[in-house]
DNA sequence: ATCGGCTCGCGCAA
DNA sequence: TGCGCGAAGCCGAT
């Protein structure tokens, strides 16, 4: 096997052999990119030295687990931007609709191998099996969406982000070398490969969508190049100041990379070294790497780990009990779904988040945590405030549906954190409070961000205008 | 304004 | 076995 892209980055998901084919497979699902990725990278090179082309095939699945036209026009902007991209490199790029394990094993009978990006999710762990059990010929996974790879990290559930720390600091340098890169020998051209006529104008459309959640393309354009546009605004004008700034709601949202992070349009690897090298202080480079690689990667490590990272019962013993033990207790507000979801509490601070949330399909991440904090306090019972979390998560937020949902989440009721003094209906889970907000920045100013996000529609950079498509 | 207490389990030192 | 300590908590005492 080629050793071009770090071994620990790869895994055999069967034992079958290499056959002879007409083209290497690339199934494209978790990393939707055309650069800095060690999937496609390893497919180039395994097809130069088989002599083969590589085509890359996407699997458009019009019922994808939770997906609403909201997340598939932001994920179809940045499949066209990629398709181009491989197209220039003379790499196969088809994409197909329907359900992806079918899609991959019945192109895979013309692969002389096939090579996927890793993804951590119940669905995706199952979608690879069932590939590497059908498809006939040799499926090599590579991990190229987390730093340092999940297995090298630990390969136990973490109970806490003190507990990963040192162990991905520790690999984290040896980690931060560029994607090795190589151009393809094999032109894909000739093929002609069947596949969806999916870049035109009005494609989406048609296909029987869940359309009950808006697009947000006034905030966010999906897309590597948006991706990074974005990130070096981010660099120049707010990595300053970051470690210091980043609890402010009212300043900005962060570097809102986590959409393009969830649908693997930027790699977590050119953030990390982007931030290492543009840094003035470490402090800021550090802030930014603990969110990005310790607190995501913990995320990954759960969902991986945990067999019930999307339930309740997935939650640490010492929350659920203390959760169990104030159940009866009497809430401030009860709240059904839709006053949530319509943004129609009695808390200013809280609907301008859900207002934020089902507006942009975004939220800053410190009013996540309040926002997951009120829906606990104002639900009749733990479990129906974690599904209800969950549900509206998942819904409305681009990054909706991703390891950092669920992790996130899970913390509201006490994952990868610590008892607290005890509270009526928190119990010793963490509370969070109004005037904790008042008290620790500026709640009015991040209010009226929100009102004036809303009424303006759109705070996308400037420079970061350009079309993501055609 | 700042500080300690609240409470659990992990990891390390002993 | 003991001990320090941890995603951003809150509250009351000083």
């Amino acid at each position: 096997m080629s050793s071009v892209i770090d071994p620990a980055r790869l895994q055999t998901l069967n034992d079958r052999p290499i056959l002879s084919g007409r083209f290497v497979l690339y199934w494209m699902q978790q990393s939707q990119r055309a650069e800095w990725n060690h999937a496609l990278e390893f497919a180039v090179a395994e097809a130069n030295r088989l002599h083969l082309p590589v085509v890359t095939l996407f699997a458009f699945d019009p019922n994808y687990p939770e997906a609403n036209l909201r997340h598939y026009q932001f994920m179809w902007e940045g499949l066209v931007e990629t398709a181009d991209r491989l197209h220039r490199r003379r790499i196969g790029f088809v994409l197909r609709l329907g359900p992806p394990p079918e899609l991959v094993v019945r192109l895979a009978q013309d692969a002389a191998l096939v090579v996927c990006d890793r993804g951590y999710l119940r669905h995706q762990r199952r979608w690879r099996r069932e590939v590497a059990l059908h498809s006939g010929r040799r499926v090599v996974q590579v991990e190229s969406d987390a730093v340092v790879p999940v297995d090298e990290a630990s390969l136990r559930q973490e109970y806490a982000a003190r507990t990963l720390r040192p162990k991905l600091l520790r690999l984290l340098d040896r980690y931060l070398t560029p994607v090795p890169s190589s151009a393809p020998r094999f032109p894909a051209h000739s093929l002609e490969i069947p596949g969806e006529d999916f870049t035109r104008p009005g494609w989406i459309d048609r296909l029987g969508l869940d359309r009950s959640v808006a697009p947000v393309t006034a905030y966010f354009r999906g897309g590597t190049s948006q991706a990074k546009l974005r990130f070096q605004h981010f660099l120049e004008q707010q990595l300053a100041g970051y470690a210091s700034l980043r609890s402010q709601p009212q300043l900005t949202g962060g570097s809102t990379m986590s959409p393009y992070l969830h649908f693997g349009q930027i790699s977590p690897l050119y953030l990390a070294m982007e931030v290492r090298r543009r840094a003035a202080a470490p402090a800021d480079s550090e802030a930014y790497l603990e969110q990005l690689v310790v607190r995501r990667e913990l995320s990954l490590n759960f969902v991986e780990r945990c067999s019930d990272y999307d339930r309740y019962s997935g939650l640490p013993a010492w929350a659920r009990a203390t959760l169990e033990r104030h159940r009866p207790d009497p809430r401030p507000a009860i709240y059904d779904l839709d006053t949530l979801e319509a943004a129609a509490t009695s808390d200013p601070y809280w609907n301008a988040a859900m207002r934020e949330m089902t507006g942009t399909g975004f939220m800053h991440n410190h009013m996540r945590m309040y926002w997951g904090k009120k829906i606990l306090e104002w639900s009749p019972d733990p479990q129906t405030a974690f599904e209800r979390a969950l549900a509206l998560n998942n819904r409305y937020f681009l990054d909706g549906r991703d390891p950092n949902s669920y992790a996130g989440v899970g913390w509201v009721f006490g994952l990868h954190d610590r008892p607290w003094g005890e509270r009526p209906v928190f119990g010793t889970v963490r509370s969070m409070t109004a005037a904790g907000l008042e008290r620790k920045c500026d709640i009015l100013g991040y209010v009226s961000r929100i009102q004036r996000l809303i009424a303006g529609g759109g705070e996308v950079p400037p420079d970061a205008g350009g079309p993501a498509i055609g």
